[in-house]
DNA sequence: CCGGATCCGTAACGATACTG
DNA sequence: CAGTATCGTTACGGATCCGG
């Protein structure tokens, strides 16, 4: 079909003809959490239509971003999931999420809508190896109706979608004090904990979560 | 005016909404060697409309990543700056660099556009401060019509377009070759080297380029 | 019901011509 | 040189339809 380049040899343009284009980013943003199904991705990206959401799988297909694969049993059905190519985008969607934090994410806008997911990702990003040295365990998070379990090993974490084998903690709650919990913030509505649920104070220690600062310019105009 | 938003309450979404578009980051990536004015931007942007250079310089101005300047005497011009959020999302930039580095970019195919410049920027990336910890030295390079300098200072680079103040050696070169000595590469049609040549040398150790690797797919739709 | 394919109105982009 | 204006083309967004 022939697609529109920057036809520049230049890595960032490279990089930009096959990931730059809209919602393309936010997919492989969906899918660095694990595999999902073509329904899961429709729901983790409001607005996109079918037919988009499809193109852009075929492309990335061909490009060697992401791949079919089948869950196992007793799913049995078929999911998207980033090859290792995919995955290495990981570094850059995480840079994006770090500039976003800091210099683009204010208050949750009415209108906005929030997904669990996204901050699990964010924990990757925000992970401090050096205080999670010593710690070893399994969190799940039941946050609305999404489940994720992060796994904290040796200094490293691995955050992924669905839940876990065997937790050490299981945490079931809303999204706003999923992101009090994280961030060490006093609770509004609680939670409910099971299990070891001393791991959940050392939680917050874990992430350097950045500082919000302001752009210089006083007048932003309005999104639609 | 009301932009499109993908309205949702995530970092990397927000981001996007803000540097996703279209050209805008390649449009940054132009202004983080230094400020540039409108026809500069064109000329580095091929392809780009002078329109929606100028929608783009605009809304960038409003967000607070862009700003305009006046260029110090006796130029004395209209340019295009980076402000400190603009800056800081060379890191972004920067990991798409290094993803379209190992995963995306091959040999140059014909009609595809070649500026310094680039390379430039992404010897940012490559640098390697440990091999560069007892150098100090300023790199004057002129390639085909672009000037550019590299400071090299306790293990720090910085690289800006324009000459140097004062520069330790100046090298003259086409594209090509100046990518051949940067990689250590024998070159073939040889450069222009004024000043202590002997850091020419010592130029390929100062960066770690990545290695290209294949993605998965064996065939490849072309562009247009 | 899930996983798409098709169709169509709208918004974004690209090229060029034009103005201060 | 630094943009604005215009217009044809492409991409996107939403809805509907279809096969397993």
């Amino acid at each position: 079909m022939s697609r529109r380049s920057y036809r520049q040899y230049c890595a960032t343009a490279h990089a930009l003809d096959i990931v730059g284009e809209r919602w393309t980013l936010l997919l492989v943003r969906e899918l660095l959490t694990g595999p999902r199904r073509f329904g899961d991705l429709l729901a983790g990206l409001p607005g996109m239509g079918t037919g988009l959401l499809a193109a852009r799988l075929k492309f990335l297909t061909e490009e060697g971003i992401v791949e079919q694969v089948t869950l196992p049993a007793p799913a049995n059905t078929p999911a998207y999931a980033v090859t290792e190519a995919g995955a290495a985008l990981e570094a850059a969607v995480l840079a994006l999420a770090d500039w976003g934090m800091t210099w683009a994410l204010d208050e949750r806008e009415p209108g906005e809508v929030f997904r669990a997911g996204w901050t699990v990702l964010a924990m990757r990003s925000a992970f401090n190896a050096e205080r999670a040295a010593d710690l070893r365990a399994v969190y799940e998070f039941r946050i609305d109706d999404e489940v994720f379990h992060a796994a904290v090993v040796d200094g490293a974490i691995a955050t992924v979608h669905g839940p876990a084998q065997r937790p050490d903690v299981v945490v079931a709650t809303d999204g706003d004090t999923f992101r009090q919990i994280l961030r060490g913030e006093p609770t509004t509505r609680g939670a409910t904990v099971t299990g070891d649920s001393s791991l959940l104070a050392r939680l917050p220690a874990l992430f350097d979560w950045p500082e919000a600062r302001e752009r210089v310019s006083p007048a932003r105009p309005r999104w639609r």
